[in-house]
DNA sequence: ATGACATTTGCAAAATGA
């Protein structure tokens, strides 16, 4: 890249890279309209959209100004990619690693320059489970396709909902947590082999603040309580964590009428800075 | 330990979630 006589503003050049689970594409289609609205994210990553292809509300997000690519399955997980202006070239659809996982978790594309991902990371309660079986192994597929990935030595994102809780500040009461399959050790050793990797929390890269949370259950209270986890995360590539301007949750989305219960998580990028 | 609450499909109630 050249040099620039007159350096660019950030505002010019940053990318707002967002992930939301909307718990439901069609159902919490009026709450995502108004979302997309005010934060006007480059790309967005959604998760738990719980439709099929067939179903996804393609002209209603088209007529919000995003072109968008989906990988749906009916009544469960489902992921889907955004991106203002333009729709993204689909880079892989399912996670690598086991040809039976027919679970809708893992969209991969390129948008605006830059390569991202939308991961529905499983969520493994019971975790005496073969679903904990099943959230452990995909967490180990995850891991060796990102060291995969991360060979390239380019900007990459991976965004969405881990269902992982990294660590004690990133959850209300850890002792009401300690045998849940978000928050088990094991959960979270896997959970650091990927930061081990060179990958960066994005959050926790801008603030050590504990009580930082991205859901908030329906029952009991939860929000107003705010007793809140946060598992919903942007894992960052070297060369994207260098151009990282700021990252932030959009809290205030958890108090709109018949909300998701997790709210959308982001960041700016800027992509015309060298890096390191 | 269960259920609390909300989603989906499909039109009742089961399956799933975190």
């Amino acid at each position: 890249m050249g040099v620039k006589l007159n350096c660019p503003a950030i505002a010019n050049s940053a990318m707002k890279i967002a992930t939301f689970n909307v718990n439901g594409v069609n159902g919490r289609l009026p709450r995502l309209l108004e979302w997309l609205a005010e934060s006007r994210p480059d790309i967005a990553c959604l998760q738990e959209t719980r439709t099929g292809d067939a179903s996804f509300p393609v002209d209603a997000i088209a007529s919000a100004g995003y072109g968008a690519i989906w990988h749906g399955q009916p009544r469960h997980h489902g992921v889907a990619i955004l991106a203002r202006g333009e729709v993204p070239l689909q880079v892989r659809r399912g996670l690598p690693g086991d040809e039976g996982d027919a679970q809708a978790r893992y969209l991969e594309a390129r948008a605006k320059g830059i390569t991202v991902a939308s991961i529905y990371l499983p969520n493994g309660n019971p975790a005496s489970t073969p679903k904990y079986d099943y959230k452990i192994k995909w967490m180990r597929r995850l891991f060796d396709y990102s060291r995969e990935r991360l060979k390239l030595e380019e900007p990459l994102v991976l965004a969405g909902d881990y269902n992982v809780i990294p660590a004690e500040a990133d959850v209300h009461n850890p002792e009401l947590w300690r045998s849940d399959a978000l928050f088990l050790p094991e959960t979270r050793a896997r959970w650091r082999t990927l930061t081990h990797l060179g990958l960066t929390d994005a959050i926790r890269a801008t603030t050590d603040d504990p009580g930082v949370y991205t859901f908030w259950d329906y029952q009991a209270g939860a929000w107003q309580k705010n007793n809140g986890i946060r598992i919903d995360h942007l894992l960052l590539s070297p060369q994207a964590a260098d151009r990282l301007v700021t990252a932030g949750i959009d809290k205030h989305v958890r108090a709109w009428e018949r909300p998701s219960d997790h709210v959308p998580v982001w960041i700016e990028l800027d992509l015309e800075q060298s890096g390191a």
